[in-house]
DNA sequence: TCATTTTATGTTATCGATAACATGAACTGA
DNA sequence: TCAGTTCATGTTATCGATAACATAAAATGA
């Protein structure tokens, strides 16, 4: 048939159902409003670039039931290849990804029993790393501040990691002030850090969960005239651009976002060729970087 | 045939095929890293809620070749319905939302000729009433920080807002400082304060276009010891939540972001639902309110 | 009770592209 | 020149659901 190029496009549910490529990929990160996932996702994009196939992006909330409704619809209509955020999934979920018989990226996050490929990183681990980090400069009496559940998983996972690093250093004594439902904000950032020198007014260095709650207690703090450090030292997490920005600039975790969204691309198209082929890739985990990034505020 | 519940999922290509109903709205928005288009993603999918329709988000990157490249692509997975963020569009583009047959709503702008639907406001006038706010304070020097190019159609409609109201009001001298690519960020707000006072030391007020970037110029201003007012006042736009926790408290023009979204998802339910019995409803455009949020930077 | 309506079940046509196949034309080289 | 190959064109089968239709069974009412 000839081509229009005037206007009509052509309808790809009829070719997808034939050729069995429907041209795109699935992508699922817990917010739409978080600049760490939006790097992954421009990341992914990139990789993306010129394959021919698209990104489809869709929210969880954070979420792990949200993130199994998604899985099925957006399975319903046959991505050649799922990504998802966090190890974390509900047991249907799982369940889906795995018999979806399509290529499966979990990021973010080092799953002990993956359900496929992953790239990512360990939270915990680089949360300890914080806390060895804080140790080094001579901070003992150290506080975590991060949201009331686990719903967002990654944070619960910095919060046993900070545990585990504490137990580690023989500092017996955990801080640990559970505020607001995650993603927590800047305003429940300050909120908790009040709590916290409330409840603890010997703390000498608090990590809060993200930059954003970090950056919140930090102003909070410069309110009640605490300094920051001094009265007590700060640490955020995510490198997010206002950590570098505010003052006294954050000490931070920095997380290579953009590559796990990049790598996940590249290893998602040499996953799909091989299924075109016929021949299935085995299992990859591929490791990201991160490191502490030390600024003025501890 | 018999649903098996256990893991299998059926193909919605083919059902849609047949049915004519792919079950999804398409969402255009400019980038996925910004809480005011955040918020109208969750105003979209919370009015979508229980509707059996799905919401699938693409980004354009505040570029109308990406968008027309999306609406192309999109539009040949045949969504029941598309929203698009502003109403500058190329001229291809144009044609395809206007072919495509399907029920578009254009947000977060007032365009002079729209598509079909339209739910937004005018981001000249509310940048205008921003000027009048900071005239009535007693500012007459006023400035305003932007970026380098028109890719931000709605930052360059703040930008012809601002000269509006200035002319207006008899003030004819301008003073713009268009510096980085946008969306700018809190850096480029910071370098772009710099080159404000250095061009026009008697300025005594900046309008910045996002509250990022105002957020950037204060602490800019705060590490040269410009004191915020009295040196000079500082307003932003989107009342993102930064705003109200920094320190000083930062002016700026409160958008009805959450609204926006869900008026376009009960617009679009309405829409869909005529199509569906085959009375196409004609065009609406939906205004939604703005307000001057008056904090204590200006 | 029988004619009529309602409900349940089974069968086939259909959506609109692509893939696979069949046919015919042009082209190559011994 | 002719068999073998490449290329262009035309035709038909196919993907997997739903819609539409046909048929059989059950329910209803005079």
């Amino acid at each position: 048939m000839a081509v229009e190029g005037l206007g009509y496009v052509l309808d790809q549910s009829a070719g997808s159902l034939s050729s069995k490529r429907t041209g795109f990929v699935a992508a699922l990160i817990p917010s739409i409003n978080n600049s760490n996932f939006a790097d992954t996702a421009r990341g992914l994009t990139e990789a993306l670039q010129g394959s021919g196939l698209q990104l489809l992006l869709a929210y969880t909330d954070y979420s792990i039931d949200k993130e199994q409704e998604l899985i099925e619809s957006l399975l319903r209509r046959r991505p050649e290849a799922i990504v998802v955020t966090g190890g974390k999934h509900t047991l249907r979920g799982r369940k889906l990804l795995r018999q979806s018989g399509i290529p499966v990226v979990e990021t973010w996050d080092l799953p002990q029993d993956p359900v496929c490929h992953v790239v990512g990183f360990s939270n915990a681990e680089a949360s300890a790393a914080l806390v060895r980090h804080l140790h080094q400069k001579g901070y003992r009496k150290i506080a975590f501040i991060g949201g009331t559940t686990n719903r967002d998983t990654r944070g619960a996972d910095r919060r046993a990691g900070y545990e585990a690093a504490m137990t580690e250093l023989g500092l017996k004594e955990m801080r640990v002030i559970s505020f607001g439902t995650p993603p927590i904000s800047i305003k429940q950032g300050g909120e908790a850090i009040s709590r916290l020198i409330k409840q603890w007014p010997e703390v000498e260095a608090a990590i809060c969960v993200s930059d954003l709650s970090a950056f919140g207690a930090l102003v909070e703090c410069q309110r009640r005239k605490w300094k920051v450090p001094g009265r007590i030292a700060l640490a955020g997490f995510g490198d997010f651009e206002i950590s570098s920005c505010c003052y006294p600039t954050l000490t931070t975790v920095g997380v290579n976002c953009y590559e796990i969204g990049n790598h996940t691309g590249k290893l998602l198209l040499k996953a799909i060729e091989g299924e075109r082929s016929g021949k299935t890739i085995s299992p990859e985990t591929v490791i990201t970087d991160y490191a502490v990034i030390s600024r003025e505020s501890a």
